[in-house]
DNA sequence: GCTTCGAACTTTAGCTTTGAAGTCTTCACA
DNA sequence: TGTGAAGACTTCAAAGCTAAAGTTCGAAGC
């Protein structure tokens, strides 16, 4: 499925005009910032969703390939850890290594050192799959930003991380409130 | 499980630091961007996750009452527009309308004009819901920016349907070029 | 040294989603 | 009419996830 051009998906402005037929209290600026941010996170983890399927790998195969080598060489990282870092239960991870085993992208293996322990280690094909689909990915986001100057680039990069500090460091009750910043 | 305060995400910087590392041509202006996007959108969907828990109905149940709503009166719509609206397949549909009709979010009818067809309807309970998460989304929405000022918020709305058009009009191929807009 | 607790991973059962096959209804056309 | 094709939904089997129960190993206390 995934493309459906059948039906049209409101444009952003059609959407926010229902929104405020349906919903008065609503600030249009608020939500068109927000809109527009879930709008283009969807939009680019299809695309992401593509490159990665062009290599011949699932979106899933492809966090657990970020996450070894993000945490440097030499790329290995035990179950629990790389579950935690991706937000998965234990149990999921299992799972998803054992594919990715099959796979070749990773090797599993029990600690020697404490026999309680398995280490997941990347393998050099793993390693080139990740740096394949960086290249793949770069090349999109480069493409994605190429309208903005150098000056608006610096001044969303600068934005979005404020907003982002304000969401991590007070996460929202479930009433919505963000506790203040220290 | 959702929130695992034990291992700590890396910072933004620290990540962006670990891209670089390990792979070289990156932009890290641009992967600041993308990486704030991505992780501002995860937080947010989190937030909202534990509002419409917080209302006693699924984050899925949302999806489908918003779709509902935003269609206009009198709230009605068929399944497979409803599938197509948020990105499902007609059989996962047809799933979520059975749990929502007995939550008594929604009735479901055949059409009697066209008995082929069935029209899901949202309850007024339904709608009731509906309503107050909007007013709780509005709170969390409101407080996420609060540090932004007028002219901040129309710059980044601004820029952010720029780069969702982008992407819009045109999806990138597996390569990940975006061809050229019209 | 034995026992018990706790940590790390795996297994099991249940849920949601997908893709494919199946059912029912309508419409076109002979 | 009656038949075939297409559309709209549902059912079914398989994949992936979660929560909870199990296993295995290590470490601390007696």
């Amino acid at each position: 499925m995934a493309d459906t051009p059948g039906v049209t998906e409101p444009t952003l402005e059609e959407q926010i005009a229902a929104y405020q037929r349906e919903f008065q209290d609503l600030d249009p600026q608020v939500e068109k910032i927000v809109s527009a941010l879930s709008r283009l996170n969807r939009r680019m983890n299809v695309a992401y969703g593509r490159q990665t399927a062009a290599l011949g790998i699932s979106n899933a195969d492809w966090e657990v390939l970020k996450a070894l080598v993000l945490s440097g060489a030499p790329y290995r990282m035990g179950p629990s850890d790389l579950a935690k870092r991706l937000g998965l239960t234990p149990a999921a991870m299992t799972h998803r290594i054992d594919r990715m085993v099959t796979e070749g992208l990773v090797t599993r293996e029990r600690d020697e050192a404490n026999r309680v322990r398995v280490i997941v280690e990347l393998t050099t094909d793993g390693r080139e799959k990740w740096l394949e689909a960086m290249r793949l990915a770069t090349v999109f986001e480069e493409d994605l930003l190429q309208d903005l100057s150098a000056d608006e680039r610096t001044a969303l990069g600068e934005v979005l991380t404020r907003l982002l500090r304000r969401v991590e460091h007070a996460q929202p009750d479930a009433g919505g409130r963000l506790a203040d910043l220290e």
